[in-house]
DNA sequence: ACACCGGACTGATCGAGATCAGTCGACGAC
DNA sequence: GTCGTCGACTGATCTCGATCAGTCCGGTGT
C-alpha cells in the first residue's frame, strides 16, 4: 500500500480528482483541499439505502468504489431510478441544498464512501474558489444528464433508449478508468435497468437480444461489449457534448 | 410609472424578488443587489428562439413576464420540451455554466426578461453570499422538478401526468401571484403541452377531456380550472414537497 | 365574401411495449 | 442432496397511446 504523497497518486486513487482532472488542471494546493475532505471512510453493504425519500440529512457522499442509484418511490410502488452513480461521482448532494431529500440512494453493489458535512464542503469552497466552481460544473453536468434521460424516456423507442445508456455509462466510466471504447463490467440487473430506463424486465431483455443480434452490443455475464461501437452510437443518436463539455470558467 | 424605492415594491414588480422571498427573508440591502442586476431589459417576440441548442452563449435571462419553453430537438425532428418558464424563472443558467447550451429556448409568448452577464451574477454573488445560497437553492428545485417530470414520464399514465402537470403549474404559478387553488391563465397550446408530457397531441385532447368529464379539471380557452382541487391532487398522488421545501441555510 | 390557417376536437386502426405465466440454470442455506 | 431464491430468458395476449385522416370554428388577410 502506498502513501499518497504526489500529484499522480492521488489522481490514480481518487476518481473524483481524475474525473475533474480530465476538464481542469488542479493545482497541487487545490487537490490537497480536495484530498482533505477524504477524512471520513465509510462502506455500505448492497440493498440497504444510504438516503430515503424525505429524510433530512445533512451529509453527502463521495463515492470511491461500487455502484449506488437514486430513484424515486410511487405510491403504487413503482420505482423510477433516476441515475446510477459510479466511482467519483456525488450522492446527495442535492439532498444537502433542499435539506430534505427527494429521492432515496441505494447501494447496487458494496460501496466505499468518503463522508462530507456540508459544513467541511462549503469551507473548501471558500478556501478554494475554483474548487466550489468545478463542483458547480459537476452539479450541471449531472443535470445535463439527467435531462438527456428525460429526452429517452419522451421521446427515443425502447432499443435507441438502451443503446443510448449503455453508451453513457461506457463514456462516464471511462473518463474514471474503468471502461474503454470495448466495453466495461456492469454489475447492474435487468431490473435495475429496467426501472431506469422506464421499461419491463421483460422487455430489457427483449432489447438486449435484439442489440446482441443485431451485432451493436452484448449484455452478459455483467459485462457490456460494444460490438460495434460507431454502428451502436449512430442507432442511438448519442452525442456526447453534454457529457464532456469543458466550464468555461476552467480552462 | 412609479419609482422603486421600497422593499414592498420591489417584490410586487420582480417575481423573481416575490419567488425568493416566499423562502428567505432577503434583507434590503441584498434586495437592492438583485435589483441592480436588473439592468439590461429586453423583450422577446413569441416562436423566435432566445437560446439555440449548442449555441455558446455569456448571458442567461431572468423571466418578468410571459411564458417561455426549454427543449430538446432530436435527430428525427421529435422535440421534448424539457420545462416551461414563468415570471421570476432563469432561462439559460445551466447554459452559463457549461459555456455550450445543450438545449433550446423558445418563447411561448411575447417576453420581458433582463439579460444578465455571467460576470454581473458572480460579482453579485461575491456582494452578498447568501443571494448565491438563494440562486443555488432555486437550481436544485428546478433539478428536482426536471426529475419529477422524469418520474412522471417514465412511470405515470397519460391522465395522471397531466394532472400532476397541470398542479406542478399551478403550484409555481401560484407563488409567483399568478394563480391560485382555483386555476390561473395559460397560454399553452395541446400541441406544447403534448411535447412536454411526450404524448401525442391527439391524446393529450382526449386526456383533457377525460379530466374535465371527470370533474377534476377543466381547460379551455387559456384558462386552467381546476373543478375539484383535492381529487385531482390525490388521483395524481401530487406530493408538493419537492416544490416548497426550505433551503436550510436560508432559514 | 372568400380563401387560408392554426388550434381544438374526434373516430378508426395500428403497434410498441406491458403483463401474465411460465422455464431454466446458478448458487447459497440447511 | 434438495429446497428456495434470484436473475436471465421466452411465448401469448392485452392495452395504452400513436397515427391516420379527417371536421369544425374563429381569426386574418385580400
Amino acid at each position: 500500500m502506498f502513501i499518497i504523497s504526489g500529484k499522480g497518486t492521488i489522481i490514480e486513487k481518487r476518481p473524483l480528482a481524475r474525473k475533474l482532472s480530465a476538464f481542469v488542471a488542479l493545482s497541487d494546493a487545490e487537490l490537497s483541499v480536495l484530498e482533505r475532505l477524504h477524512k471520513r471512510r465509510r462502506t455500505f453493504v448492497a440493498g440497504r439505502d444510504l438516503v430515503h425519500q424525505g429524510q433530512a440529512d445533512q451529509a453527502a457522499y463521495i463515492l470511491l468504489s461500487g455502484w449506488a442509484c437514486s430513484y424515486k418511490l410511487l405510491h403504487d410502488g413503482q420505482r423510477q431510478i433516476v441515475d446510477f452513480q459510479i466511482p467519483g461521482d456525488f450522492l446527495g448532494l442535492r439532498s444537502v441544498v433542499l435539506h430534505v431529500s427527494d429521492h432515496s440512494v441505494e447501494p447496487v453493489t458494496d460501496l466505499e464512501v468518503t463522508e462530507v458535512f456540508a459544513a467541511d464542503l462549503f469551507e473548501a469552497f471558500a478556501q478554494t474558489p475554483r474548487l466550489a466552481t468545478a463542483l458547480l460544473w459537476t452539479a450541471s453536468r449531472d443535470e445535463a444528464m439527467v435531462v438527456e434521460h428525460l429526452v429517452g424516456i419522451g421521446r427515443r423507442g425502447a432499443a435507441e433508449r438502451m443503446a443510448h445508456f449503455l453508451l453513457e455509462l461506457g463514456n462516464r466510466l471511462t473518463l474514471v478508468g474503468l471502461g474503454s471504447k470495448a466495453g466495461y463490467d456492469c454489475p447492474l440487473t435487468q431490473y435495475l435497468i429496467a426501472d431506469a430506463i422506464g421499461l419491463s424486465a421483460v422487455h430489457v431483455n427483449r432489447v438486449l437480444r435484439q442489440l446482441r443480434e443485431d451485432g451493436l452490443a452484448t449484455f452478459r455475464d455483467g459485462h457490456v461489449t460494444f460490438d460495434d461501437y460507431d454502428k451502436l452510437a449512430a442507432f442511438a443518436d448519442f452525442e456526447t457534448s453534454y457529457l464532456d463539455q469543458l466550464g468555461p470558467l476552467l480552462k
